[in-house]
DNA sequence: CGCGCGTGCTAATATAGATTAGCAGTGTGC
DNA sequence: GCACACTGCTAATCTATATTAGCACGCGCG
């Protein structure tokens, strides 16, 4: 305790043995001081911004560059070594990254189902957002696994075939995609049914007698455009109705397109009985379009959407759509974490969630106005 | 140099004063130890599961027990202590909790704008829903303090004054109140200006001519409730219009109470010109009573409400109505985080932020029906 | 010139948690 | 009844970071 220098000092001893090269493990603030030509303790401050600290702009410029070079992270203590719950008690975390969260409410159900089944199992669902930024993407990731979550639930606000990020497959905890899945299969996936959901959608119409269904899609480079189209025309070929192009107006999800559709449908000579928007906001146009056309919903003609969004059920009349099923995809991606650790490798499945319909006041029987026009 | 073990230690000595009591700061390993009654390296294999370490369950249970009577947490390092940035490129993380993400889209609103004010100084938004439950709320929180967060911002979903939860005050990093404040202004906090909003909606109404301008409140303990009226009163007092009790009608923020409310409000002798709906659910019912009354909005009544919600801008007609400002509130409470480290001690004061009115065609100078109805 | 002082930094030390070695007790086989 | 191993834990040490005290240097000033 009273002759130090060399005495104490194995580890400067350890490090002898390796002269120069990358000090073993984890870059710590003493390999920083030693690249940045200063002591560990200045790193400190830096990287501390330690308040009441006086350094040069160089130093602090020396010492920053120094820790991005090495890589530098923060120590990590405690992250939860298997993936379960570490102990009874204290909480197992659950990341779940999401591109964006304000933009439509969906995210914030499919949060809402995982909460839910989180909730029973003593989970806490931290939520971080990534933008689709490819320079934060990482970081907002980084910040959940950084400190040990046992899962990440990785969420986009469309749903399409994604190009997972790199790290995503180099982490050693379950990863559920939801709403979006790779090419590779490589994690469990989970998508709504969105041709089921057209398909049901278009047959609740032909059910109530109409023949002549128009649709009004979405922006036709979207996976759910595309899909809900497709369950259009099979339930047209399941029910033998012969697929009439005329029918099928291209829309972009807006409202004002979704009028500007109804009125190019309503100019058809053989007008339709029926219209299946393709998702709410289209159908908002639409119910505006009918409307100015002296056209009574469902008496004259019946629309149908699709989303079940809030305004679905203000609108006049209550609109008949499909509920997107986020609040069950995020239950089914808990689920996932606890059924099967992780079987062989890749090659999972993707899993569709069926998409209900609620019936409202916006579709009626077909009148028969004599044959057409 | 040399006789050490007195000399340098004033914090050993300033220790010696308090011999038992709660030690200092932070609550340590050792604490646990100390409490269960076992080393601290036994406390370190239990909290950290650490694998091949035999410990029996009985001494596991009591130091998971001792941890969480105590409260404890695992240290924070290098959590960027002014929530700028550390340095460049590495990330900082700002815990984001609310006590629930989906049962309304103002959470969603502040989140996005604490997610903007963010994002340019480089830092990540992790957000943790407590869900108001005295369990889980910890549990949240640290998982959120444990992965070292440089800042965290509380919201409540109401606004409210909180009794903030005992661990609030011993993080040693900055936590800002969005939405709620406490009793000892301990924490920087933020709520909207309900009574302002509530006096210029109100105001925007006489400013139209109108006189007799009923309300329709919310549920009256409801700190938003009270202000609103508080503010109505005031626009009121301030163009010398006497207050008439009978105009106050007590709702409970839902379409229906809006509906019966209105038609209480229609039976009036001296029947109100305006409606001061103080939400716009209110306003939907409010909206339905009149249109079966045969009213037609704004020529014969005006309405305004209170909240902006997305249906607001639907309704037929649009209904004027005030924008509460949680997307400032959400970059407020980011912004705080930059400017001052910390002032003395507590005493902070609570800032109101104000809630602009959005005018749409809902309100419209009065008509001159003749004098009373 | 030499004193005082602010600046920029380091040495030394404090602290918290992780890890290693090993000790006491308790069986157990023979 | 002794060698041996196994269980359950602690003492001691180690690592990484935070913090305190103070050193060296330059500079203005009387």
């Amino acid at each position: 305790m009273s002759e130090p220098t060399e005495l104490r000092d194995p580890s400067a001893a350890s490090r002898r043995r390796k002269p120069s090269a990358k000090p073993k493990g984890r870059v710590t603030m003493t390999d920083i001081a030693r690249a940045a030509g200063c002591s560990q303790a200045t790193v400190s401050f830096v990287l501390n911004n330690s308040p009441g600290i006086r350094l040069s702009q160089q130093t602090r410029d020396r010492v920053i560059e120094a820790a991005r070079a090495l890589g530098y992270s923060p120590p990590v203590f405690s992250a939860l070594r298997p993936p379960v719950t570490p102990f009874e008690g204290l909480d197992g975390v659950i990341g779940f990254a999401v591109d964006q969260l304000a933009t439509s409410p969906e995210a914030v159900v499919a949060i809402e189902g995982a909460r839910q089944a989180s909730w029973n199992a003593g989970n806490v669902l931290l939520v971080a957002q990534t933008m689709g930024d490819a320079l934060m993407e990482p970081r907002a990731i980084a910040a959940l696994t950084r400190r040990g979550i046992s899962a990440l639930i990785y969420m986009t606000i469309f749903t399409r075939e994604i190009a997972a990020p790199e790290f995503l497959y180099s982490l050693d905890i379950p990863v559920i995609l939801l709403n979006c899945y790779t090419a590779d299969y490589a994690f469990p996936a989970v998508v709504p049914s969105e041709i089921a959901g057209g398909q049901s959608a278009t047959r609740h119409l032909i059910a109530h007698g109409h023949r002549r269904i128009g649709t009004i899609t979405g922006e036709p480079w979207m996976q759910a455009a595309q899909d809900r189209l497709k369950g259009y025309r099979r339930a047209l070929a399941t029910a033998d109705i012969p697929f009439d192009p005329e029918l099928v107006v291209e829309g972009d999800w807006s409202a004002s397109a979704g009028y500007a559709a109804t009125v190019k449908l309503l100019a058809l000579k053989d007008k339709p009985t029926a219209i299946f928007c393709q998702n709410d906001r289209t159908a908002i146009g639409c119910y505006e379009a009918l409307k100015e056309a002296g056209l009574h919903i469902p008496e004259d003609i019946s629309v149908v959407g699709y989303d079940d969004e809030e305004i679905a059920r203000h609108l006049f009349p209550p609109l008949t759509t499909s509920i997107l099923p986020h609040l069950a995809m995020g239950q089914w991606a808990i689920e996932q974490l606890e059924t099967p650790p992780v079987p062989g490798r890749g090659r999972y499945p993707i899993t569709k969630l069926e998409c209900p319909l609620v019936e409202r006041e916006s579709v009626a029987r077909v009148r028969d106005r004599g044959a057409a026009g």
